[in-house]
DNA sequence: TAAGATTGAATTCTCAATCTTA
DNA sequence: TAAGATTGAGAATTCAATCTTA
């Protein structure tokens, strides 16, 4: 398990073939959503995700960093992709008062038509792949695995 | 759970906690590999996926089409990735004497260099955020986990 | 000087079209 | 006509640089 020679502390075999399984069921989930989103509606996952975030908020506004930071994504890559949601009339700006810095992305009403016509093929394509396959014990425990590992990423970065 | 007008399954909350952070650590272990791989080495996850999986080959020499089947990759990615790793020295490519439409993808001994540098730095965060994160229970549920969701992703497409 | 956010250039990924051989 | 693979155009993502206000 330890290389003596490089102090590599390699996979073992079934740690391998975990990681190999996750990375291809990671790759074909993503993959799959988007081309079901991007067939029936004209949303890409990254766009579904920034209009479930924003809608869930309580007036369908959020702080660009705070949204970042929900997504987890960086604030370049949300800059870029509110731009193009904007310019297709998704999502509109609005410049903070209390910090002439700050800017708020908000949902406008196409962005709120939009999602709620995209979610229910949505959430039946997400249902199919990885709710229905698994039973309700394998879900609990993605769950706590997911949370272990973010938790885990916070700790790494945030300090 | 399931809504009378629409016919749609909902996700229940906890399968919302669950597929947010499935989202969110999915997107943040690729983006910190890729940011690890790349200032410790020249690759990125992509170049190192496709190098590993030419290394496990008995000559280092995989069909395309093979190459893309075991990664999961659409056919075009793997001919644009292979175009930008043989322009880089990392594989070359050589075709098929059996079937001259089909061609192999050969990994150069600059190839198995760069992967075998990068390798030790690689696996370690890989452990780092995953393996040793989790209890080896929950590794061995997270294996089947995915397993049980590429064979659907299996059936609906192939089957 | 740092925080919040945007921009531009370079890279990567996807879709559709194409090319060659079976 | 289909299978194996490549190509080009367009869209998305990243990194570094920039801009504005705290």
């Amino acid at each position: 398990m330890t290389d003596t020679t490089t102090g590599v502390r390699w996979l073992s075999d079934q740690e391998q073939a975990v990681w190999r399984s996750y990375l291809r069921m990671q790759g074909e989930i993503g993959a799959r959503l988007n081309r079901q989103l991007q067939t029936t509606s004209e949303l890409s996952l990254a766009d579904f995700e920034v209009l479930a975030v924003l809608s869930d908020s309580d007036d369908g506004r959020l702080r660009v960093l705070s949204l970042a930071r929900m997504l987890k994504w960086e604030k370049s890559r949300l800059s870029h992709q509110l731009s193009r949601m904007e310019r297709r009339g998704l999502v509109g700006r609005q410049t903070c008062p209390s910090d002439a810095r700050g800017s708020f992305a908000v949902l406008t009403p196409a962005g709120r038509d939009a999602i709620a016509a995209a979610a229910p093929g949505h959430v039946a394509e997400v249902r199919r792949l990885l709710f229905d396959v698994l039973t309700p014990a394998q879900v609990k425990a993605l769950g706590r695995t997911c949370d272990a590992v973010l938790d885990q990423l916070d700790e790494s970065s945030c300090g």
